[in-house]
Formats: structure tokens, C-alpha cells, sequence
DNA sequence: TTTCTTACA
DNA sequence: TGTAAGGA
């Protein structure tokens, strides 16, 4: 128990079987095999993969999430050996760029409320209603 | 039935 | 990314 085999990592995840075969092909993930060549994920990926949709999700590109995997593992062993000065410096203009997302996303989510808030406080009596049809 | 690879839309 | 083909 505890393993499982693409179709339930999918399921698990919301991804489907094609990205995750192609997450694997992108170095993102590595699944063991069964004797009969099918993918077998332990419990272990569902958190990676979810990991790795959120990193996809805020912008990064699979290239940058590749270096900084092991980073993000279980273990806080950080691999400070293949931390390059170039490496850091794409990191820090990645970090920068989300920070500048969460702004963005702060202000929509903002105007959202604004807007919700205008809709619940319309004058919904029988004569407003009367008027407006005017 | 599910998965696999390769390839095309 | 989805889907099809052709196998196992």
C-alpha cells in the first residue's frame, strides 16, 4: 500500500495523465516503474506535484523550477553547493515578479469586494425598482 | 481497463 | 494539451 499508478496521481492532483507524463519529461518529477512499465508514484508526488502546479501557477518557468526542486523537499537538506551567483539572481527577479502579481491580485480581488459590496447594498424596495425602470 | 510511446492537430 | 494509433 501506498503507491499508485498515473491515473489516481491525476485524479488526486486535478492534472491530467498527458501533463504529468510531460512533467516527467521535463525533469520535474521522476516515477519509479513496475515490472510492466507502468508509472508508480508513492504519496510523496501528490504533494510534489501540487508543489509543482503552484510554482507553474505564479509564473515560473519549468527551467527554473527544475533547479529549485530539491529546494522545496522534505528533508531541509538544501544543496548549497550547486547555489550559483546566477542562480540566486534569477531567483530573487522571480521572487520580485511575484511580488508584483500579489499586488495586482490584491488590487482585482479588491475591486471584486468593491463591486460585490455595491451589488448587496442596492436599493432593491418597489419604488427604486419602479424608478430604475424609468 | 489502464497504461505506454509517439505523433499530429 | 487533447487525442489517436497500436501494443501489452
Amino acid at each position: 500500500m501506498g503507491h499508485m499508478r498515473i491515473g489516481e496521481l491525476a485524479e488526486r492532483t486535478g492534472t491530467s495523465r498527458r501533463l504529468l507524463r510531460y512533467y516527467e519529461e521535463q525533469g520535474l518529477i521522476a516515477a519509479k516503474r513496475s515490472p510492466n512499465g507502468y508509472r508508480d508514484y508513492d504519496e510523496r508526488f501528490v504533494d510534489r506535484v501540487m508543489q509543482i502546479r503552484g510554482l507553474l501557477d505564479a509564473g515560473l518557468p519549468t527551467r527554473i523550477i527544475r533547479q529549485i526542486l530539491p529546494c522545496l523537499d522534505k528533508p531541509r537538506v538544501i544543496h548549497f553547493s550547486d547555489a550559483t551567483p546566477e542562480m540566486l539572481a534569477t531567483l530573487e527577479h522571480e521572487r520580485d515578479r511575484m511580488t508584483e502579481r500579489i499586488k495586482h491580485l490584491t488590487r482585482n480581488r479588491d475591486a471584486v469586494s468593491e463591486y460585490l459590496e455595491a451589488v448587496r447594498n442596492e436599493d432593491h424596495t418597489e419604488e427604486a425598482e419602479e424608478a430604475a425602470a424609468l
